[in-house]
DNA sequence: ACCCAGGGTCATA
DNA sequence: TATGACCATGGG
């Protein structure tokens, strides 16, 4: 994948807490739009934990509106922001261990499982895997995991102990998956030179069962 | 006029 | 435990 779609660059943010705030602003939502938004809330001089938990919602949720959902997301930004100050931010959070740190995390109204282990991958920099749709959608339709695997901790399971637990390998991989899914968008029918299929047994036989589908 | 995107929460059964 | 509704915008 890596000789496929090159270095990734995850994920484009100038700081950690300009990290975490994009990883509210994706919930469910192109970072197209999660961009401007970052744009506007930079452009207001509020990307800054200590500056965005003092500023007023209202103002919150017009500067994110092009990432939708922004009433919900405004009050989730406020959310995190406490968050990050309690913990005296990254640096705070950098001496926490994993576990009791995700589920601290957790416990933030507005982070589930995913947006938990991003910020823990890729802002604070623990070796956690992170699971989206497209992580489940691409490995179950190679074959590679069974579809009765389906909860979230279940399929993260499945990775931490296939996978070595690097930080640089969690980060890339991820990523990579990513690039994987966007490039085999539902725009192309088939791919030949799938990255994925030609180092999967299984390969041939999903290809021939699925018919025209993408991934 | 659809469909969906790098989810999460809440109400039902 | 397991579905379904809801949140909202912009791009294909």
């Amino acid at each position: 994948m890596s000789q496929a779609y090159g270095e990734q660059h995850w994920w484009p943010a100038k700081s950690a807490f300009e990290m975490m705030v994009g990883a509210i602003l994706t919930q469910n939502t192109n970072w197209n739009n999660v961009e401007k938004a970052l744009v506007n809330l930079r452009n207001a001089h509020v990307l800054d934990a200590e500056v965005m938990m003092t500023c007023n919602q209202e103002m919150l949720e017009t500067w994110i509106r092009p990432a939708g959902f922004f009433r919900q997301k405004a009050a989730r930004l406020i959310e995190l922001c406490h968050f990050y100050m309690e913990r005296e931010g990254v640096q705070g959070m950098k001496r926490w261990p994993t576990k009791a740190l995700r589920s601290r995390l957790l416990d933030v109204h507005g982070i589930g499982p995913e947006t938990a282990d991003s910020i823990l991958l890729y802002a604070v920099e623990k070796p956690i895997f992170v699971v989206d749709a497209y992580t489940k959608r691409i490995f179950h339709r190679l074959g590679l995991l069974p579809e009765t695997v389906q909860d979230y901790d279940d399929v993260q399971a499945f990775f931490h102990q296939r996978l070595a637990h690097s930080l640089f390998i969690f980060q890339a991989f991820h990523a990579l998956i990513v690039a994987h899914a966007k490039a085999h968008c539902r725009s192309t029918p088939l791919c030949d030179d799938c990255p994925l299929l030609s180092c999967c047994a299984h390969g041939k036989s999903i290809v021939s069962d699925e018919g025209n589908e993408a991934i």
